[in-house]
Formats: C-alpha cells, structure tokens, sequence
DNA sequence: ACCAACATATACAGACTTGTCTGTTTTAAA
DNA sequence: TTTAAAACAGACAAGTCTGTATATGTTGGT
C-alpha cells in the first residue's frame, strides 16, 4: 500500500502552493516538483492547470467549512457560535501567517475568472451568510425578515472588512476589534 | 506643440491597462503598442515595470482622493460628506464596471509587494479613515477618544466589506444597503 | 507469468515575458 | 545650420510558461 496515491500529492501540493504563493505564481513545474510526480502524470489526472484551480476551490471552500464546523461544534447556537466564527478566522489569520481568504485572493488575482471558479466564489460567502443568519435566528427568533437579513448583512461586512484590514496589515488587530464591537451589537438584541 | 509626452501617455496607458486587466495581465509589449511609443522610449523613463506600478499607485492614489474631495465638495461637513463617501464609492463601482479598489486589488495580485507600493496601500487606507474620523468628529464635537475609533474602524470595515461583495457579486447592491444601515447607525449620535 | 494500467524521466514545441541593443529619424534650441 | 536630446522601429537575449510526446520502468490482478 503506498502512502498516498499520486492524484492526491498533486491535489495537497496544489492547494498549498496555490494558497502560500497565488495561483499565477505557481508554476506547473514547481506542482510537480514537489509533489514528486512525473508532469505527465498530472495531466493524465487533470487537463490543464485550470482544472486544478478549480479542484483547489472546491477542496479549500469545503475543508474550511468543515473547520468552522469543528471550531464551533461544542460551542452554543446563537450568540457564542457567531463570536465563533470570528475566533475562528482569528486563529486562520494567525497560522496562515496572514495569507488573507483563499476565495478572495483569488476573485482579485483572476478578473476572468471562470463559471466554475465563480460559483466556488460564491458558494464560500454564501456559506458564511447562512452561518451568520442561523445564529442570529437562534438569538431572536422572531427576527423580522428585513431586518434579519440587513443584520446578517452587516455582520458579513464586519467580517469581511475586518478581514480585508487584517490582510493589508498583517495584523489580528482588526479582526480583535470588530469581535468586541459584534459583541456589544449582538448584545443588544 | 505635442498632443502629450511620450512619458504621458505611457503612464496614462499603464494606469488604464493595470486597473482593468491587472499588474501581471498587462505586459510590457501591450503597453507600448497601445501608448503608441517604442520600447527605448519606456525603458528611458522607467527602470522596470516594477517602477511603473508604483507610479500607477501613487497616481491612482491622488486621483482616487482628489474625485472623494470634488465629489464631496458641496456638500455639508458631517453626516452629508460621510455618506458622500458611500455614494462616491457607488458612483465609481459603475463607472468602473465593478473592477474593485485598485489597492485591494494589487494586494491581493501580488503578496510579495515592495516596499514603496506597500506604503501607497497603506497611505490609501489611511486617507480614507483619516476622511471618516473627521467627518465624525463633526458630527459629534464631544467624541470620547476610544469611541470615535471604534465608530471609525467599524465604518471602514462596513465600507469595503460591502466594497468586496459589490465586486464579488458584480453588484451595487451590497454598497447601497450599506449606505443605509450607515445612514441609521450614525442618525443615533 | 503476463498484460494492462499507471509512473517515471526527459526532451520538445510554441508562445509568452522583461529588458537590452543597434541604428535611424524626428524635434528643438543655439 | 549645426548640434544634442529624445523618440522611433525592431531585432534580439535569456528566460519563463503550459502542454505534448516519447520511451522506459514499475506494479497489481488474473
């Protein structure tokens, strides 16, 4: 049994060249190098580099839901699993030493980006948005529709400019910020 | 009498190219050709491309704040100004066909920037808190320190986190239901 | 043991990139 | 009119990139 197949070394050593380096930056060569595989193997698995950009989105939009899942498993519905997801990307900014959002950096890096890689775009923030607006029902349940929605809006503003911030600065602070001022909005609620 | 310097045109040509396809999009060659100039004649003004773009940034610095000035200038000192600077965004978010902030946008296309193009960033996103603080301070002459930086920080991640959904959903929308809740938040003081 | 599938290494094509260089032509001022 | 600076055209160097092709090697299942 090996210890990984070869599809799978070029999919890991994709998505972290991919995210360390930018995807323009990253050479086919280099995927292959250190994957350890041959460069016709890659394209007996993938058709082009943009099929691997598109596998990288999709593994990426899915491993990090998957992480916010897990940061907020043991925490309470509502108030403390909304604080949690800013936590959450606290603790990413920190251990990707300041890489910023996959999904944004790649909407700034390829203007053209494609239909697929789009809709991994899209689908990222609008897992976000449900997160937010799940926790906010918990807190109040008798949410009137518009303004649960403009809360859910600007909380998502908050997150992603404070992100945004955190990325030009290379700093938590931002993002530690805007935890305390989501803190007092919800409070009041 | 010229039309315009060679050096004109060659920067006007590279602002115009780096804003709507991107830095790394927009090669040398394109440059020339559109500008209508010969290579020499670049090289005779710039060192590299890498010269060119902190060019680009520092004019598309000074442009971005001299139209938020202009665009603002008629209006009252406060309230009215600190929502000009929303509906600016808005204007220019069509104007531009949803292609983002220039800043962002090379902070994102290229994570190892220098030194010099990182300070334009930085100057940007300074410029625009240093507009928002006044604002507030006019609006509230007796802000407690702390306080006026909180509001001050929070309103800037309200306005580019819906900056960033406008470009990622290609869309005013985000911006203007920003405007709103800002016109809300700020009505209380 | 054999065969098919998969990996390998490596060379190659063709198109791009930035930047240099040579030599000619235009322009403006003395 | 002479002179010097500046812009011109265009070939070229040296390297990058993605993707293809060839030819050899390994491996697991029947």
């Amino acid at each position: 049994m090996k210890e990984q197949g070869a599809k799978e070394r070029i999919i890991s050593t994709a998505c972290d060249l991919f995210y360390k380096q930018g995807y323009q930056a990253t050479g086919i060569n280099q995927i292959i190098e250190e994957a350890g595989i041959a460069k016709a193997s890659l394209y007996q698995h993938f058709p082009s580099k943009e099929a691997l950009l598109n596998e990288y989105l999709l593994i990426t939009r899915l491993n990090n839901y998957e992480h916010l899942l897990q940061f907020t498993a043991k925490m309470h519905p509502g108030k403390q699993k909304l604080m949690g997801l800013f936590e959450c990307r606290l603790e990413r900014m920190e251990t990707s030493n300041f890489k910023g959002c996959a999904f944004i950096r790649i909407a700034y890096e390829l203007p053209g980006l494609n239909q697929e890689a789009t809709a991994q775009v899209h689908a990222h923030t609008q897992g976000l948005k449900t997160f937010i607006e799940e926790q906010l029902l918990v807190i109040k349940h008798s949410f009137p529709k518009g303004e649960l929605r403009e809360m859910t809006d600007m909380l998502l503003n908050l997150y992603e400019g404070a992100g945004l911030q955190g990325y030009i600065q290379r700093s938590v602070k931002p993002m530690e910020d805007t935890k305390k001022v989501v803190r007092k909005l919800i409070a009041t609620l």
